[in-house]
DNA sequence: CGACTAGTTGAGGCCAGTCAATGTTGGTGG
DNA sequence: CCACCAACATTGACTGGCCTCAACTAGTCG
């Protein structure tokens, strides 16, 4: 059963571990995410209303399952803490994994057209998320333009970055993907204040190699052999960008 | 510069070929392809005021641009008549074909966010598309819901189809990605009314491979050999499905 | 008719996958 | 606190699927 989300689709929150609300810093405005969330740019009014229809702040724990394809879908996740795995599954039950998500990015959005959620997300690490019921939120957003606006570019901006990832998998050799990879979340976590040369993977090999359309091996000896040009510096997870400039040459040499 | 979005990014359309409102069959109200487009299921009334505000409808050349990377966002398209490729370019100019788009489906998805297009889109045949300015099918939605819920609806289909193609690419062997490619395009055609074993292709061999991550020689190969095994019959850009079910087989077995 | 584009087919090479052995890390319980 | 175990990660040897290069055919348009 999910996490969160409610059991067997019911739409019911059922998670016994609520975060309450008279808890410092558990509001949008204090959010020091807020520019990069839904609320991004509303006036403080606004903000308070949007605040209210938050029904509830939930935390997950490492592994657990927010949703699943199939539940019905009642509302979106901001993500305050941690981070999650997307994933899809094929027929024969391997995983594919397609979108990594952290902090002050949205879960859910792929419910938004048929009433039912359709990929699986599950948390990397311990992580927590604020629930945002969707009717609510479609009859706020009428009345609040910007909220508005911010919903539509939250949606075409998973639109664009799962066509960069159409491209990346499409016609980009296995170096040329970690590469991308590890740019592009130390650019993420760079907006968010993170380091923008240090970083620490959540995921697994396999997951990592999952996402990018390779091997597990294949990321390992990968890592090997950005690590030997001196482009990177592994320690397990722990990865540091020596030479950022360098890996974006390997992705440009064509 | 762009056939019909308008040069240089300046948004008004300069089409020298919109074709006259007073042409029958040229409302929502009329057109075949309205339940699976952008009026679907509105009442006579909205589907009279979203006609109104369609700025034009004007047809597009083979191998014309509709709207390039950068352009500003004004709006989007819906395909009446034919269809097009999407696609991004990477550093080094080659070009990745991430989408394929008939009649009765949606451009432009990828602009609302940022208020620029961010991909590519081309004619694959002579088309027709209908303008919907977003400023106003904006307002329209918030006076009618069912309106609103389309566009999340189309929104999100594009969603969930990029992440099909993500698994699809990420995980899938060559000849199992024909197969799909095949079988879905013949599912898009019969839900137009058009037969579910036999069809056209407007793309050369060079588009699907760069859509499939692959080849093109690769699939040349695997058209013969899928011809071999009985499942299809190909002659040129025309396939017959022989053996759906067979063909399913191929994608399934693991 | 010639030039061009699209498509097919073959031969050979290489990148990433597969299989397998070994090393490392981190969580758990004694 | 440390020993243990399981999960995670690395590395090597080999394989194979798809790519590359190349020759040839078929259809199209001026």
């Amino acid at each position: 059963m999910s996490a969160v989300a409610g059991g067997k689709g019911t739409g019911v929150p059922v998670s016994p571990n609520i975060i309450p609300f008279h808890e410092p810093k558990t509001h949008c405005g204090s959010c020091t995410l807020q520019e990069l969330c839904v609320p991004f740019g509303l006036d403080p009014a606004a903000m308070r209303r949007l605040d209210e229809l938050i029904s509830y702040r939930a935390p997950v724990k490492k592994r657990e399952t927010l949703y699943r394809p199939g539940e019905t879908f009642n509302g979106l996740f901001a993500i305050r803490l941690g981070s999650f795995k997307t994933l899809l599954l094929t027929e024969d039950g391997r995983e594919q994994i397609i979108g990594y998500r952290i902090a002050g990015e949205i879960l859910g959005l792929d419910g938004i057209g048929s009433d039912r959620y359709t990929c699986e997300v599950v948390a990397l690490e311990d992580s927590q998320v604020c629930f945002l019921p969707f009717k609510e939120l479609d009859q706020l957003a009428l009345e609040v333009p910007p909220l508005r606006r911010n919903l539509f570019r939250l949606m075409s901006r998973d639109l664009c970055r799962d066509q960069d990832m159409m491209l990346l998998l499409g016609s980009r050799s296995a170096e040329e993907r970690l590469a991308l990879f590890l740019l592009n979340l130390a650019e993420r976590y760079q907006t968010r204040g993170y380091s923008a040369r240090e970083l620490v993977l959540r995921m697994t090999r396999e997951e990592i190699a999952s996402f990018l359309g390779l091997k597990l091996e294949t990321v390992s000896r990968l890592f090997s052999s950005l690590q030997e040009e001196g482009l990177i510096q592994v320690q397990g997870r722990a990865i540091k960008l020596l030479d950022p400039w360098g890996l974006k040459q390997v992705v440009e040499r064509s």
